[in-house]
DNA sequence: CACCAGGCAAGTA
DNA sequence: TACTTGCATGGT
């Protein structure tokens, strides 16, 4: 079997066996953004009490981010810890975007997902993953998001090599799929599904997970 | 108590 | 270039 029908089988069995996710968990692109920044290495439990201060204040909110000073930030989104960084980072990616973009996650959209992805990575505090999520989710750029449960899963069952690390994968993924925004966006929210379940770090064995007749795959 | 969670940057050799 | 460490809170 091609790699690329294995991997477009995986994504029917997620979502026949998880249904569709509706991500990203957020109500405005806006929210995205924030999210992004306050997921990183963080649970999302932690990421929602942060975002619910945010809202309970009225600052979900571009211009309203913009002007509250960087101490009270911090102090708003201390539950998703981390607080010092992401308030800065979380400040320098409003000024970049104020800077390139008019302050206009819309004029981001328009943008090619190749320079608006090398403009998010110029950000201090904004990684490949980070720049991928903001542009699928909150821009709808057809680009790949690979985060921790996708290195996890795919190479726990031998569906990456062992050594390959971020764009490696998502050049893996992107290449046996359609370049598919809605795709791409149902895929990773689902993989995001079968690694809370059953592929946790300290879960050696994936029992009773949709992919473990698959564990003795082989995969250069 | 130890360990983990939807990363990233800076420091070291 | 290839490792290591700091950042920090809340849950299991």
């Amino acid at each position: 079997m091609a790699k690329g029908e294995t991997f477009r089988a995986i994504y029917q069995l997620l979502l026949a066996r998880f249904g569709p996710q509706h991500w990203w968990p957020a109500d405005s692109p806006f929210e995205v953004l924030v999210g992004a920044i306050l997921t990183q290495n963080t649970s999302w439990k932690n990421v929602r009490q942060a975002l619910d201060n945010l809202r309970q204040h009225g600052l979900l909110d571009f211009a309203a981010l913009e002007s509250l000073p960087l101490e009270e930030l911090a102090a708003l989104i201390k539950p998703a810890g981390y607080h010092g960084v992401k308030a800065r980072r979380l400040k320098n990616l409003l000024a970049m975007l104020r800077r390139a973009y008019d302050g206009d996650i819309a004029a981001l959209a328009r943008d090619t997902p190749t320079a608006a992805r090398e403009q998010l990575l110029a950000v201090n505090g904004v990684g490949p993953e980070t720049a991928d999520a903001i542009l699928l989710y909150a821009a709808g750029h057809a680009v790949f998001v690979v985060d921790a449960y996708t290195h996890r899963v795919f190479r726990r069952h031998f569906l990456v090599p062992e050594e390959s690390e971020y764009e490696e994968i998502q050049s893996i993924f992107m290449a046996a799929l359609p370049t598919d925004a809605a795709l791409f966006n149902e895929y990773h929210a689902l993989i995001v599904e079968l690694g809370k379940r059953h592929c946790k770090k300290t879960r050696p064995l994936c029992a009773g997970c949709p992919l473990e007749h698959l564990q003795h795959n082989e995969m250069a």
